[in-house]
DNA sequence: GTATGTGCAAAACCTTTGCTATAAA
DNA sequence: TTTATAGCAAAGGTTTTGCACATAC
């Protein structure tokens, strides 16, 4: 099931009504790659219906968060800005480019190992890892450091 | 040497002045456990003299941090407010209960691992790694369980 | 028809900053 | 005396919310 239907049936299940703004943003959702800020979908939602504000964007985006097809991140240390991205994807990380911003995605079989010692040192139950990495990529390396 | 004669010293190296709002909250801090967050240092600091003022608590944090003095981290997935501690310990990590909120530190060499294969992998170069967990620790387990 | 969603603007939240007075050196 | 710092209050930036109206079902 594609992600536009997944979203309606998911929508619909919960009670909820799937409105025209919530199509608009969804269809979005669907056409991105990898990550979409809240402002970027508003940005991109505006352009197709005027009407559509910012508020109805988050509203939009708790809603399918609550329902399960996306994930929040933080992508910078610094967390200045969540960003969503379809659910269900294996599990993963990333790794933010401090120059060029650019994302990288990996996985790492690591925080699994983590995970487990620490639930068997510690006796917790680990649900979640957040964790964002920085620094500078490949090409950024070769052309001229920073920091 | 303490913490307090360590800022003292890196804040006057850099060309910066002492004055009794920053011994009070350079006091504080070296008074604190582990992790202290702005709002917390200006209670206290402001239980000790009334006219300390909220920023004047964040500038004297930036100032440590600046001179390398204490570390910047959020503690939960939400990041929802920076938590800080005295620089110079080996590198740790934190987990948090989202219940009873008491933090767990621990080192993990597994991250060392993973920064070393994605500098492989990707020739990038990682500088900083923020890595928040949440979950439930012991006690919470076994007190009945939520989420 | 009824409950849910929308837009707007304002609030919330933590953090930073402009300005003028103050105080460290 | 000089220059960094303080306090205050206001601004910043992202995210949330109260309210009255609109709309999906």
């Amino acid at each position: 099931m594609n992600f536009l239907d997944a979203a309606t049936e998911a929508i619909r299940d919960a009670g909820g009504r799937f409105t025209n703004q919530r199509r608009i943003v969804v269809e979005l959702m669907a056409g991105s790659e990898d990550h979409f800020d809240a402002e970027e979908l508003y940005h991109r939602a505006h352009a197709q219906d005027e009407s559509i504000s910012l508020a109805t964007v988050y509203r939009t985006l708790h809603a399918l968060e609550d329902a399960g097809l996306i994930d929040q991140h933080y992508l910078t240390r610094d967390h200045d800005r969540k960003v969503y991205e379809p659910a269900g994807e294996a599990e993963h990380y990333h790794f933010t480019c401090r120059q060029c911003h650019r994302v990288i995605e990996f996985q790492a079989d690591e925080i699994d190992l983590l995970r487990q010692g620490l639930e068997s040192a510690y006796g917790v139950r680990v649900d979640r890892v957040c964790m964002c990495l920085d620094g500078l990529c490949a090409e950024c390396r070769s052309s001229g450091e920073i920091g």
